[in-house]
DNA sequence: ATCGATACATGATCTGGATCATGTCGGAAA
DNA sequence: TTTCCGACATGATCCAGATCATGTATCGAT
């Protein structure tokens, strides 16, 4: 079978186990030893860290195709919580089998090439968000990939971290200045 | 020998021809193809996409022990430039020799486990930068790394996007709440 | 001991964008 | 077609933090 690289966890968890979770489950708890990697089949699964003050900082959304934590395969313990943000399917295999089957084949390889890449769009992403300005942030990410469609520009004030309405008065700004 | 998994790319480069560029001095353009991979031994390039507008924007900071645009591994071209910030020494081999490389052994198994950090702390780091104050910024740095010593925090203020003055006054004013 | 570089610190000012409110538009579903 | 939801849009208000200025403390190097 054909696998192209960005399916290579699909590739790795083929036929595996299944479970399923509802909305506001628990996957794993921080602490715990990862015993289990997890592949998102369908919904997304949040990683929380709950904080001190009793708040809590979501640390990342994982959607199907996504290894859950990928992190930890290589750790001995979770750093956070996984939470069902929806209704959950995932296939689920024992975490030495998954690191072995990466040592097989090219498997690694294709997980690194994917790896980078995310390296690659996290480190703009955060280089764009420490620019000061909106303007700054948006020219950057124009430049970085292109005008969105229209029903895209809100993915985007998210992207930049600004909110909608501060993105689409600087986009008025611009037409405006553009019209004369 | 025997290597610790950070070191990943000192190993593969492990004796290979090293070159030395001047401050300033350029490794690769946008749009060339990788042929070369380049570990960094010294020194600090800075990977420096140019904007339309006549700007420029530094996508990342690569030091010793790294390896140069990780991605352009996999990559057909690069997708920004690559400039010397400092006097530089390099250890440089071809591309396709270091995907090779990653093939034996548990390379690449060890390349991801370092990548798979990388993307969990940037991956971190732009969920703090998504907080609106530098309050919560602040206490949700401090709640997944604890309290800086004296002269670290600056490198905080830089972390979580603020300017140096702004965090010393919240630290000020976090100090007199303590004190009353 | 002196010098220089950098972190730490605080004041004054000003503005970009968050927030809340309110409304229109466009496309998908019933 | 109508209904509904989310994107698009814009007004009013307010304040956190950027910016610039200025000064002190700390530490390593000579």
């Amino acid at each position: 079978m054909i696998w192209i690289m960005s399916e290579i966890w699909q590739k790795i968890f083929f036929g595996a186990p299944e479970r399923i979770y509802e909305k506001g489950a628990t996957v794993f708890r921080r602490d715990d030893p990862p015993r289990f990697a997890y592949a998102v089949r369908e919904g997304m699964i949040v990683l929380r860290r709950s904080l001190a003050d009793g708040g809590a900082l979501d640390l990342q959304k994982t959607r199907k195709g996504a290894l859950l934590a990928e992190a930890s395969l290589f750790a001995d313990r979770y750093h956070c919580d996984a939470v069902c943000a929806t209704h959950v399917r995932v296939a689920c295999l024992p975490r030495r089998d998954v690191v072995s089957a990466l040592s097989e084949d090219r498997n690694a390889v294709a997980a690194l090439a994917d790896a980078s890449r995310e390296v690659q769009g996290l480190r703009s992403r955060v280089e764009v968000m420490r620019l000061k300005t909106l303007r700054a942030r948006l020219d950057a990410y124009i430049d970085l990939f292109g005008k969105p469609k229209r029903g895209e520009w809100v993915r985007i004030a998210d992207w930049i971290g600004v909110t909608p309405e501060a993105l689409y008065r600087e986009l008025a700004a611009r037409r405006k200045a553009a019209n004369i």
